[in-house]
DNA sequence: AGCAAGTAATTAACATGTTAAATAAATAGC
DNA sequence: GCTATTTATTTAACATGTTAATTACTTGCT
């Protein structure tokens, strides 16, 4: 049997878990939970988004951010209304309330990234970050590949 | 704003969610949660555990892990008793039972990674292990080194 | 046009995780 | 040696996530 060490998705957890400790006391302050600001910031960069196109880029299933969408809109940090064209389709952007949270949250948010980068070293941090991607990458082909 | 791209906790939940992905269905067979999952394994590794060591371990809050290995033990995977010298203590252990599971999944889950590591590049690989395990161990002497 | 099949999002029922309070046992200070 | 504090775990109340079923709409077929 692989030694535990040698789990990567132990390994990811971890690393994750080590990285949110930093930053959950800022969530805490803003009044926003580890989900909420992925939508919250998700939704800076772009006009206008589709539910589903959303949940895919921050790894959220629908009926969780379904409620999600369903609370931060009762808060006025995000809006949201039917498609146009296909009215089955959810809209989702960010208000200017919104907005706000976010560009609080990005100044204490920034300032950690740099300790973490410090901490890590920049070399070491930006290897990191190109692994992960490219493992992101061939994995999901991976995944893709081989339906059903 | 940093791009969401550049998101390192994102990144490393993406990065998971996709190796999972080729794990779950393995996991489904065997009849445990990911969780449990994890028990049985760290488990594998030691004769008896403290349930706060293990909690520790792998990534799991005591109220979780608590009702975890009252599941585990009903199920008769694990054992648990209590300290001899210090009675608060809880000792956890695997039974053959448990050990079974975890040797069924095991043969699946070799087979995973080494698709895994075949899509990813065995390089590629040992540098991702290689840069997760410096980072976990950075960013812990960097959340220890700051208490309250 | 009219209906079958498919798709996007929501709801419902349930499982799991989380925070805070409670329990139980150990240690420390007097 | 007794009380106060700390430590390990559990319980309770609540928040969140998950799977399956439902609703509402669209698309394709004839």
């Amino acid at each position: 049997m692989r030694p535990l060490q040698q789990s990567l998705p132990l390994k990811l957890l971890m690393a994750r878990e080590a990285v949110m400790e930093r930053f959950r006391p800022h969530l805490l302050e803003a009044g926003v939970t580890e989900q909420q600001w992925r939508v919250l910031r998700a939704l800076c960069e772009r006009e206008e988004v589709e539910a589903g196109e959303l949940a895919e880029a921050i790894c959220l299933k629908m009926p969780s951010l379904s409620r999600i969408i369903a609370d931060l809109s009762r808060d006025r940090l995000i809006n949201r209304r039917n498609g146009v064209d296909d009215k089955r389709l959810r809209l989702v952007s960010i208000t200017p309330k919104g907005r706000a949270v976010v560009e609080k949250m990005a100044r204490h948010s920034e300032k950690e990234y740099a300790q973490i980068q410090d901490a890590v070293g920049a070399k070491a941090y930006a290897a990191l970050m190109d692994d992960l991607e490219e493992a992101i990458t061939k994995l999901n082909s991976l995944n893709q590949g081989a339906p059903d």
